[in-house]
DNA sequence: ATTTAATGATACTATTTTAGTATCATTAAA
DNA sequence: TTTAATGATACTAAAATAGTATCATTAAAT
């Protein structure tokens, strides 16, 4: 069962390698190669993830020769929730799987309800988890 | 981002059904077509979820005419967390994705060990969740 | 100006997981 | 012996995930 898919997960792990590149240089900005090397993560994959964080306005990327990445904004302000609802859509355990045709059974419905509470409980508590609790 | 693939739901909502049916008398079994009529669902998918079902006792089944399924335990027995497990692997939301090489950082770990948590919370709170609180 | 080193955009393939189907064997009651 | 049920198994289809490749654009350095 997986909660983080490896987009989000490599996103992540990039996240705070640039976090700890920014807290040694104030506005580092450090390049996808660099993380790449650092990490060992599949080239063309994680530059995929990163343009997605910055098209998402969680990295601020520079072109050209000594361009790079940064972070958006302070790394207590960046979570995880955000990060998986970037790559893999919103947070929520949906759970009537019957998709296209109505329920056939209102009573069935327990399930989704309790399946909402804990998919609510489990995004706050993702929401919990900052770049600064991480890095 | 699912919690129940639709073999799991499908199995859910067939448990809940065969349940009742119990209640509503002693000893019942249901066939499997029966529940297919009740509840609409896909017809060789459903048998093959029912037969996963009884492989791992949940349901107990009877061959041949008059033959169907009934609950092998006590509706408070039989909780999500064990249907899931049967049909998705145990719930844990594993997050070293970096899956064959080791970890490169030891730092990262604590996103693993926030999400291992986690993990543990939603485990424990789908086992409360038995048939008898949803049927 | 030109070169170089970076990201942006995009299109593509491969793999794995999920979803669904079909068929025949076996069993046990009628 | 027929019939109505599950057991076992093998197969196909669709969707999601994982990964690759290529070229365009940009901006600093020379
Ligand atoms: S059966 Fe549709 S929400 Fe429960
Ligand atoms: S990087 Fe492997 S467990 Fe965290």
């Amino acid at each position: 069962m997986k909660l983080l898919t490896r987009d989000t997960d490599y996103a992540v792990r990039a996240l705070i390698f640039i976090c700890k590149a920014g807290r040694r240089r104030e506005g580092a900005t450090v390049t996808a190669d660099e993380i790449i090397k650092a990490l060992k993560l599949p080239k063309a994959l994680l530059r995929k993830s990163l343009q997605t964080l910055s098209k998402n306005k969680i990295l601020i990327s520079g072109r050209g020769k000594r361009g790079g990445f940064s972070l958006s904004k302070h790394p207590s302000k960046i979570n995880i929730v955000d990060i998986i609802t970037i790559f893999q859509g919103p947070v929520n355990f949906t759970n009537c799987l019957l998709r296209n045709t109505p329920c056939p059974n209102r009573r069935m419905c327990k399930v989704r309800k309790k399946i909402l509470n804990l998919s609510k409980y489990v995004s706050s508590a993702l929401e919990k988890i900052t770049l600064s609790s991480l890095s």
